[in-house]
This record gives C-alpha cells, structure tokens and sequence, in this order.
DNA sequence: AATTAAATTGTACTCAATATAAAATTAATA
DNA sequence: TATTAATTTTATATTGAGTACAATTTAATT
C-alpha cells in the first residue's frame, strides 16, 4: 500500500504534475481496483474518506491523469466512460448481460491493415462485446430470464 | 438513387420495422455519406427537405437501426457517437488533428484471445487514433500550428 | 375504407461532463 | 521556514447529447 503510493508519487513527479492528496487518491484507486471505474464510482469511493472531496475533482484529474498517459478511458458503452491504467496492452470485453468489463491480452502491435499506409497511429483499442462465462451459465439454466 | 432507396426499402421490412420516410431519409443519408456522421449531422442535413423533422425522430430512429442490426454505433471519441453501415468488418481510424473518421480493412475473425475461453462474442470493434496522410504533411510544413 | 398499431413531433427533462471564480493547497524562492 | 507564485480544489452554474412523455400523424392490417 505505501510503496504503491510511493510509485504513483514518482510517476506523477516525472510527468511534470504536481500532486495533490485527491489526485494521488484517484490514481491509487484506479491502480487498485481493476474493475474500470466511472468517475462516479471513483467519486463515491472516495467521498467516504475525503468528505469534501467534489465531483469537478474528480473529472478534473481523470481528465489530467489521461493526458499525461498514466490511465486511458474506456469507451465501449453509452454514456459509461470507464478509466483504466495505460501501459498494458490489452482488449476490453464488456459483457452485456452482467455489465462487467473483462480485460484480456492481445497483441495489439499485429494489429495493422494495407490501408494504414501513411496513416501515424498513437493508440489502439480493441472492445468485444457479448456474455461471459458465468452469465452464460446463468442463461443457460435459466432461459425464462430474457432481461435487458 | 432510386435503385438504393428500393434496397433500403426492402432492409427494412426484412427485419420487420415498418417504413416511415424519416426512418427511411435517415437511413440512405447514413448509407450515402461514408463520413459516420452524427445524429446531429443527420438532423441538420435532413432537417433542410424535412422542415417539420424533429431531433427526437433521429435519435429514436438511429436506435431502432441499431437495434435491427442494420447500423451500429462508432464511439471512438467522449460525446461524439456517430453511425455506420454495419455489416461491412473493418476498423475505424480517427485522425486527431482533422477529426475525420477513416474505415480500413482488417480480418477482424482472426481477432481472438486465449483469455476468451468460455466467453460468447458477439460483437468486435477496432478503433485507433492517430494522424491521417494528409494532417501528417500539413504539420510537417507548418510545424507551430499546434492546435488540439 | 376503417381499424389498429407504430412512428413522429415538440416539449420538458435527465445527467454526465465542463466552465468559472473564489478559497485552499502545493511548489518555488529567498 | 516564511513568502510569493502557480496549481488545485471546491461549489455552483451551465452545457449539450440523449431520453421520456403525451398528443398527433402516419403506416400496416382487415
């Protein structure tokens, strides 16, 4: 718990931005838990432990932490702008049934097309959609429940 | 012209939606217009030959196209969803300097992943970002036009 | 053509995200 | 370690994409 801290520390120092208490609050959160927070969750989370803690915050951090390339958003559904650490190399595969979004690896360097020639290409995302293994388990014992 | 409408005409009732000419606009501008343009382009560009249509009318349509799998979603950047054929597997190329959406080819089948195990897909996206050709010779010439 | 079902329209509304400006905190300098 | 300058936080107001709703109009069915 302190060295992660003391990592993040270090991360934030060499990109040049200072740190704040809330600001460190928001990265350790999203280092720890890897379930793709929303800035509301993250707002939430935190709200218990710094009470005055405000929404414009939060944003305002994910917003800064983003374009330093420490975390990246996760886009996959409407409305639902999830935040994860940058650096590993992976898909995102949400599951439409339970809403869970599951990283798995991929080498996204092979990932390339003829029709990119010319093309600079900084990022790439790769996102699935479908059910995962228990939710299928879950339909399949239950198939009355054909909800959402 | 005629011929697509006709097409279009007959998309639609394969998938058992009736046929209003709103619904139908909606759909050729999307088919016509391989710019993945935004229910607002959509509403702007309609809006001209349908004085009397609404916004509501769009966003409603736009996710009845989607929900009958004949257009789907692009969600590369934060409030900015825009629409696309659906059928067609490619990637999509967002130029962060212009802004325009480019499609590229790739075999999105051979996109899997040991992690997946288990997992029913049923749904694959490409996005990456980045510089297009010509936004690259334009920053080569005119290095401190740095905007966005 | 009459009836029923579905779609359109306009308005009001929601809610994530942003803008703003004052207060507070952090960084930099002596 | 004070003092000043630069950021950040906070609270509030605002934006804007998208949705909900209820009345009207249009399309499908008989």
């Amino acid at each position: 718990m302190k060295p992660l801290f003391e990592d993040l520390e270090k991360e934030l120092r060499k990109r040049g931005i200072s740190l704040s208490y809330q600001r460190l609050m928001i990265l350790e959160y999203i280092t720890k838990h890897n379930t793709h927070p929303t800035a509301e969750e993250i707002f939430t989370a935190l709200n218990r432990r710094i009470p005055t803690l405000s929404k414009a915050t939060v944003y305002n951090n994910l917003r800064t932490l983003t374009d330093v390339g420490l975390i990246k958003a996760v886009k996959i559904e409407d409305h639902e702008t999830r935040y994860d650490l940058k650096g590993t190399r992976h898909g995102h595969f949400k599951c439409t049934n339970c809403g869970n979004i599951y990283d798995f690896c991929l080498d996204i360097d092979d990932l390339t097309s003829n029709d990119l020639k010319g093309f600079q290409i900084f990022e790439k995302e790769v996102y699935f959609k479908g059910i995962c293994p228990q939710c299928v388990l879950k339909k399949g014992n239950a198939k009355e429940e054909d909800d959402e």
